[in-house]
DNA sequence: CCTTCAATCATACGTTTGTTTGAATCGAAC
DNA sequence: GTTCGATTCAAACAAACGTATGATTGAAGG
């Protein structure tokens, strides 16, 4: 059952206007319109625009998913207790890596993710499965392992600042006007960046303990 | 010129529903129903609803410079090279304090902050001014003295990545699923960890460097 | 009492929105 | 050559949208 052409324009067009204006800012006109498709393609072949929205979302996040979790594996199989920069980097690297090609550096994605995260609306988190709650707990774990004397509480508000410092610099990095005399970002480079970043971060000591 | 007191409910009717549906999700007639105002109401004060936007963003957004603003001079005054920890507690800490009581540890003005941040649309950049340019411009200089080795491109990342944790690490942590077990953050000790979170990441080497 | 002016009001306009409908089209199976 | 299921199509739908208009209010000033 090899997917019609149409529903893959579909998801293509509307993975662009989504991540460009936003799921409100979105017509389902200017989706078929770019996907040279009848109006009635998204009804037809997804029902409603919130689903053909989860369709797009579990597009793009299905192979990070993956990585994140392969990612883990490896590093498992080697050591039962990894250290924190690998884990960062197990998660943080496909945030980085698992873009769609032609996409500048992931910048489109990412603005989609952020899209998504930073959007109150309600169809904006239907998309979510057990997936990225298994994914959750795993790398929740490793990293609880590898700071001890942390706080659950305290260590889920580092593993959420992954997310937020990969994402949201992204997006900003490209869109937000930058000090004037700053090229921008190279993709690897920031990928680097936000590695070393974040490893400090996480390694920091617990907020309660006194030097 | 007292504000005639229309003016203002509109004002907070808008700050709260642009924070919980965002801007196109948020019609001009639910702003003035929340109001208790005329639906005509909103182009006689403000002109239009993009312009009402930009009010209720100043309005969020001035009492943080202005404290972001007093407390790099409250440093500087005492010393002309803070440490790392400091500056971050300046630029973040009003991210905490300065948010409107009655608003839940600041998490639906930092949904507001993330909407706009987020938000692809072109209104939603219309409102900054000289004042964050030059806040931007103080303290890049500041922590790049504070953080001497360190390229101004991978500078201007970690400054960015202050606003991504303190913001969008907020807003996760009231709308997004925690895992079972984890009660909601506390605002102050929110701040505490963030502020932990940064020092740390700021503080880390140059990501060139060896061992 | 009359004017003035800012504020509020009900109402309407023209678009654009997401979704639905029923007919038309197409290739493959029989 | 006909039937059939899967698509695609033009068209229409009611609802919601932002904005503009002109009348109405009500208190202040002369």
């Amino acid at each position: 059952m090899p997917p019609p052409s149409t529903r893959v324009q579909l998801l293509d067009a509307a993975e662009h206007l989504f991540a460009e204006r936003g799921f409100r800012g979105t017509s389902v006109r200017a989706i078929t319109d770019r996907a040279g498709a009848n109006l009635a393609a998204v009804g037809y072949h997804f029902g409603s625009k919130a689903e053909l929205l989860a369709a797009v979302i579990r597009r793009v996040v299905e192979p990070i998913n993956a990585a994140q979790n392969a990612g883990l594996d490896r590093l498992l199989a080697r050591t039962p207790d990894p250290s924190v920069t690998d884990l960062v980097e197990a998660f943080a690297g496909p945030l980085f890596d698992e873009m769609p090609v032609g996409d500048e550096g992931g910048a489109r994605t990412s603005r989609l993710i952020v899209t998504i995260l930073g959007d109150p609306a309600e169809e904006m988190r239907a998309w979510t499965g057990p997936a990225e709650d298994t994914i959750r707990d795993r790398f929740l774990a490793a990293f609880g392992r590898a700071l001890p004397g942390l706080s659950p509480e305290e260590l889920w508000f580092r593993v959420r600042g992954i997310l937020a410092v990969t994402a949201v610099d992204r997006v900003q990095a490209y869109q937000q006007d930058a000090p004037s005399g700053l090229s921008p970002v190279a993709g690897d480079a920031a990928r680097q960046w936000a590695i070393t970043f974040l490893a400090a971060a996480l390694s920091a000591p617990p907020t309660g303990s006194r030097s």
